[in-house]
DNA sequence: AACCAACACAACCGCGGCTCC
DNA sequence: CGGAGCCGCGGTTGTGTTGGT
């Protein structure tokens, strides 16, 4: 017996959503949280999928969403994490506040792989693509190691490659299958000693104090998804901010500035402009604020 | 101006893992 | 313990936009 769809197709509307259905999302979730994504279109009066809505919120319309290019150092540190995670998007995205995997996915895709390839590296392994066709028996057993677990042990076959361990401590014993300590040099998450270039690269992050801090320090802000608990309101009175805790309203500030680029008005949401009358920070300017704290 | 290729990104799909019964 | 249901992840596709010819 197989799987159920998780959805019942025949009814349920695909493709881009629409103004109206991100509106009824956005209430919804305000109002009641995502206490269930499969029941959560019935409830919202949505004709979507529970996985649409799920994606769609966190890709797209959730609050803490960075939106725009990725930075330099965003870059630099994807480039890094990929090296030692490998498709890995969901955990990258963990260490990048307010991005989602999917953004950095799509940037891998579509920009960091080709400035890599163009660089002479291999988007893959990392590894300068001029030494690999010397060691296409590593090559092959390197795509295995992509797959594998952090227990997996590989013997020795990297004696030529060094590794990247210079912020390895930083990592969460509990973040899994990045025990870096334990962890065998791989190809994965490992660089050649001629790739100066890269190492370059890597070294310039990682001796950013300020930029390590921020980004990998402990006391950053991580991305909290957990479900809303926000008390009932009026569907009316979804952005009467005065009304909601202080922490949210600090916290979503940034969301409702970024609405503007959205067009927040399309929502509906006429009392933003009484807000952002108040709020005179940008969202980098607060995203700077952050880093130096 | 029209066409086409490349690019960027939103959204879909299917599978794996986790939890609950 | 095993099956069912759900969520989240990663790969892939679809579509709109941009730039070049």
């Amino acid at each position: 017996m197989g799987r159920q769809p998780c959805c019942d197709k025949q009814r349920v509307k695909k493709g881009p959503w629409t103004m109206d259905e991100d509106k009824k999302l956005i209430s919804f979730i305000l109002t009641n949280g995502h206490c269930c994504w499969r029941s959560l279109p019935k409830l919202a009066g949505l004709r979507r999928c529970g996985k649409s809505c799920r994606l769609r919120w966190t890709n797209y319309l959730r609050p803490d969403v960075k939106r725009g290019l990725l930075t330099d150092a965003e870059e630099q540190l994807v480039i890094e994490l990929h090296a030692r995670l490998g498709n890995r998007w969901s955990k990258i995205a963990a260490r990048l506040p307010g991005r989602t995997d999917n953004e950095i996915k799509n940037h891998w895709n579509t920009y960091i792989k080709k400035k890599l390839i163009k660089m002479g590296i291999d988007p893959v392994t990392h590894e300068p693509l001029n030494i690999q066709a010397a060691t296409d028996h590593q090559k092959e057993s390197s795509s295995r190691i992509a797959d594998r677990t952090s227990s997996y042990v590989e013997p020795a076959a990297e004696n030529n490659i060094i590794q990247v361990q210079k912020s390895s401590e930083t990592f969460d014993s509990s973040d899994d299958s990045v025990n870096c300590s334990n962890s065998p040099p791989s190809a994965e998450n490992s660089l050649s000693a001629g790739d100066d270039d890269q190492s370059c690269l890597i070294d310039s992050i990682c001796n950013d104090d300020e930029l390590m801090k921020c980004l990998w320090g402990d006391d950053q802000p991580q991305l909290d998804d957990s479900p809303w608990k926000l008390p009932a309101a009026d569907h009316g009175n979804l952005f009467d901010v005065a009304g909601l805790p202080a922490a949210w309203e600090e916290e979503n500030s940034l969301w409702l500035l970024d609405c503007q680029d959205f067009g927040i008005q399309d929502f509906g949401f006429d009392r933003f402009n009484e807000f952002e009358a108040v709020n005179t920070l940008s969202s980098t300017e607060l995203a700077d604020k952050q880093c130096k704290h």
